[in-house]
DNA sequence: ATGGCCGGAGAGTCCGGA
């Protein structure tokens, strides 16, 4: 099965790009992040007839998450989540599936704009609240594979300039320990787990030809489970759809489990 | 040169993103 991750900002313009990767990447399960409609706009219709099923948490203008799953992966549609459960929130940046035997968390965690601000935050209390559920969830089911945009590089290697980012958001001590400590659950960066070219990464800002530079960030992850990472035989950053026209400004990442 | 690009909302020399 193979499973992945894209931060489309916004559905809407990019939804030709998701449906001409899905036939690109064959991917099994897709999880989206950055939506930015609501429920009754999502292209549900749209994606079926390409032989996916939809799932999501969307709201107008900011946020939103899917998963999609090809059609003959079987869904258990009793065990769908929304949201953390017990962390109240208005901002829609967690769906939960499991889909092929495996659960699956779509996740996008929040910007945090800058250290030291109300966002910076509640994007630390988001964070415990986060590993708190996965805790739980992972004790429920072993084959785990948190997927998204976590706005968090977690080591220098994944930022291209970490001179001049260091102490900023995205990279700052207090979001790196939020990220280990979700290592500290038991789960794997399986990026890390094979051979990537040296500067590796999954976002480029618009600005400043930051893509033909490679001036970007690794901040969209897929964390497995050991259950799950034990079979994963790839995972690598699919860079193809940031060269397309009017692109998404992450790339999808993409693993492949047993 | 601390900006530059986007998408969304909706007409705010806007905001949030990363």
């Amino acid at each position: 099965m193979k499973i992945a991750t894209w931060n489309v900002n916004s559905l809407k313009v990019r939804q030709q790009h998701v449906i001409d990767w899905l036939e690109l990447s064959h991917a099994d399960v897709l999880c989206l992040q950055e939506l930015k409609m609501p429920d009754e706009k999502f292209p549900r219709a749209e994606l079926a007839d390409k032989g996916y099923r939809s799932w999501f948490a969307g709201q107008k203008t900011y946020n939103g998450v899917a998963i999609l799953v090809r059609d003959g992966i079987e869904v258990d549609e009793t065990q769908v989540v929304r949201n953390i459960p017990g962390f109240e929130d208005e901002q829609q940046r967690v769906i939960a599936l499991t889909a092929g035997g495996a659960r699956i968390v779509s996740a996008y965690f929040p910007n945090g704009q800058a250290p030291g601000t109300d966002k910076f935050a509640y994007k630390l209390r988001w964070l415990e609240a986060l590993q708190q559920w996965l805790k739980d969830e992972l004790q429920a089911h072993p084959k785990l594979a948190l997927l998204g945009d976590y706005n968090i590089a977690p080591e220098d290697r994944d930022v291209h300039d970490p001179k001049a980012w260091e102490g900023q958001n995205l990279v700052s001590p207090e979001e790196r320990a939020a990220f280990a400590n979700l290592v500290e659950l038991g789960l794997i960066d399986v990026f890390r787990k094979f051979d990537q070219p040296e500067k590796a990464f999954s976002w480029w800002d618009y600005r400043m030809l930051a893509f033909r530079r490679n001036a970007g960030l690794r901040i969209d992850h897929i964390l497995l489970s050991p259950a799950l990472a034990e079979g994963c035989t790839l995972c690598e950053v699919d860079k193809t759809p940031r060269k397309w026209d009017q692109p998404s400004d992450h790339a999808p990442v993409i693993a492949q489990l047993a």
